[in-house]
DNA sequence: TTGTACGCGTTATCAA
DNA sequence: TTGATAACGCGTACAA
């Protein structure tokens, strides 16, 4: 006895039900199943005893017969501990949760706990899911993504570590980045600093990569670079050392809305105004974009999206439909006061 | 043919350790279990034959042998589609994954489909996971809640619907919102408004008793109330219906700090200063706090700590130790600039 | 179209 | 302490 099962009322097995309809286990497992080939006049007396005795089926034991288990695993690394206050993060994952519920997937959150690598790696080995869904970045955290045996995979944007094998769903965060640099020299900066995110992953990399590529596109020196982790603090302490290096800044892009915010407040503590004095754009459009003054001008990019489109493409492989290897979501420039 | 499985070498199977090591089965499934009355020495050779053939025990057939499942649910609303956007919500979720972590119980997250009522009810009840976390407040919501058969249940905040026999954690939202606006009457305001939060649940309707409480207590009259959803753009427009009834509002208590975020760009748009003209008061302590200027003055509650709790709580009713039906969690005032 | 019977990988009972 | 062996609840060839 695990725990008080007192009222308890468990749902009957299969063979109840088959008897009750007066019918073989088969036959009730084929209804259930929507097999086509079933009598329609039985089909129609095993759902009235269905209903009648309240059957629900057995997940578990229909797995372990079936040999697939109708759950996908979303995996997301220890080391962020940030990563639910990451809004990137929890829209991914919103976007993965919609999807699901119109399918017969389950949802499993496994936090790839870096103390005990080996109980992640046994859980997405161990037959316990059709599928893997990973949500990480980091250098590293895909180590388990090339293991044999593993099930069907789909990443969250592009793996680093080669995987030409890999799919996975990501936007153009260079080309959004670019674009969003090529805003600020259209409108006369000239002094262009960036805040970077992390260089051990695709975002904090490819708009770092996208910023320079406008900058310097443009006949000046992309050298104004500070890097942070994509939080709120790591913004406005990488905005003291640009503002340190050089008080004529005139323009920053942030590698997240969130920097963007860090920024916003070491900028304004240092009595300059934005945009007058300097103009800003994030990245991500989420709440911080609007919660500051002035509203930022930020790349959006459909996250949410994003995440349902990982779901969707993972059921297809399961499913053995095909899919694309690489999806790219299109981003846009969503022109708030900031710039 | 499910998908593609080239380079599987699927784990084998307890039958085939059992051979490789020259022992029983139910050896070898009690070595896995730790089973204390084994032969020291069959234990050591047994699991070297699991290393060595990489033996990963399923879980699925050892579910259905032992009728517990390992893995508990996390339910969450999906009528509240602002879930993963509302930081709380990511808070809580983060301390019970943080706390599961550390045990050896799996995390299931499933959307209260509306559409759909009967597939969770049916996995909540289907002997799918071994107990239940529900992290919403909405009436009717717990529709499921005094279901018969139900696994352990634990809530996050209390039950609206009577619910005696229910377990539940969380913080004194009465109790905070009285001490926060204490605060704004002992700094001398005397014109206080609230935008309090939705009437459907124990936040929305305790942080406005409070509130009220004190207010009254004070000799006031509790009368500039108006209500918001939770959301940033629901506390700006709830500021402009106060200021509408009242331009003389000298402090407001907002029943969280995505709507006091956006009650700072109403009086800011309207040329008042905070502190200064309106002290303002907000409640969770989250990102938005800190990036408003000036930073807010909020109630602080530990919500990674409150997800920690139900998880533990939760388990320790899965395994059939004691556990407390109602866990208080302390909240404190964190001392900013808008008051 | 329906039923029979075996198997899925593990735990649990009962003898030995 | 160890080993047969019967569940656990369902899917599915295969046979009828």
């Amino acid at each position: 006895m695990t725990h008080d099962t007192s009222g308890t009322r468990p749902s009957p097995t299969l063979e109840m039900v088959a008897a009750h309809a007066g019918v073989s286990r088969a036959t009730v497992s084929r209804v259930v199943n929507d097999t086509p080939s079933v009598d329609p006049e039985l089909v129609r007396i095993v759902q009235k005893s269905i209903t009648e005795l309240n059957y629900i089926p057995n997940r578990v034991a229909r797995s372990l017969a079936s040999r697939r288990t109708n759950s996908i695993a979303v995996v997301v690394p220890e080391s962020t501990s940030k990563v639910f206050a990451d809004p990137f993060f929890a829209s991914v994952v919103e976007g993965i949760a919609l999807h699901l519920t119109e399918t017969d997937y389950t949802l499993n959150m496994v936090i790839a706990s870096e103390s005990r690598p080996e109980k992640t790696r046994g859980f997405l080995l161990g037959g316990n899911v059709d599928g893997v869904l990973v949500v990480s970045h980091h250098i590293g955290d895909h180590s388990w993504t090339h293991l044999s045996g593993a099930p069907p995979m789909v990443l969250a944007g592009r793996p680093l570590d080669g995987g030409e094998d890999s799919y996975y769903v990501e936007v153009d965060n260079a080309q959004a980045a670019f674009g969003a640099t090529n805003l600020l020299l259209e409108r006369g900066r000239r002094n262009l600093a960036i805040i970077a995110g992390r260089q051990d992953m695709p975002p904090g990399i490819d708009r770092l990569a996208g910023w320079r590529a406008a900058v310097e596109g443009a006949g000046l020196t992309g050298e104004l670079v500070e890097i942070g982790d994509f939080t709120f603090d790591s913004g406005a302490a990488a905005m003291q050392r640009l503002l340190d290096r050089d008080v004529t800044i005139d323009a920053v892009f942030a590698a997240n809305d969130q920097m963007a915010a860090g920024a916003y407040t070491t900028i304004q503590s240092r009595g300059l105004s934005i945009p007058d004095d300097v103009a800003v754009v994030g990245f991500d459009d989420d709440a911080f974009a609007l919660s500051v003054t002035p509203q930022l001008t930020t790349v959006h990019h459909p996250i949410v999206e994003l995440g349902k489109k990982m779901a969707e493409i993972l059921v297809d492989r399961i499913e053995g439909r095909p899919a694309e290897r690489v999806t790219r979501m299109a981003t846009s420039l969503t022109l708030r006061d900031s710039v």
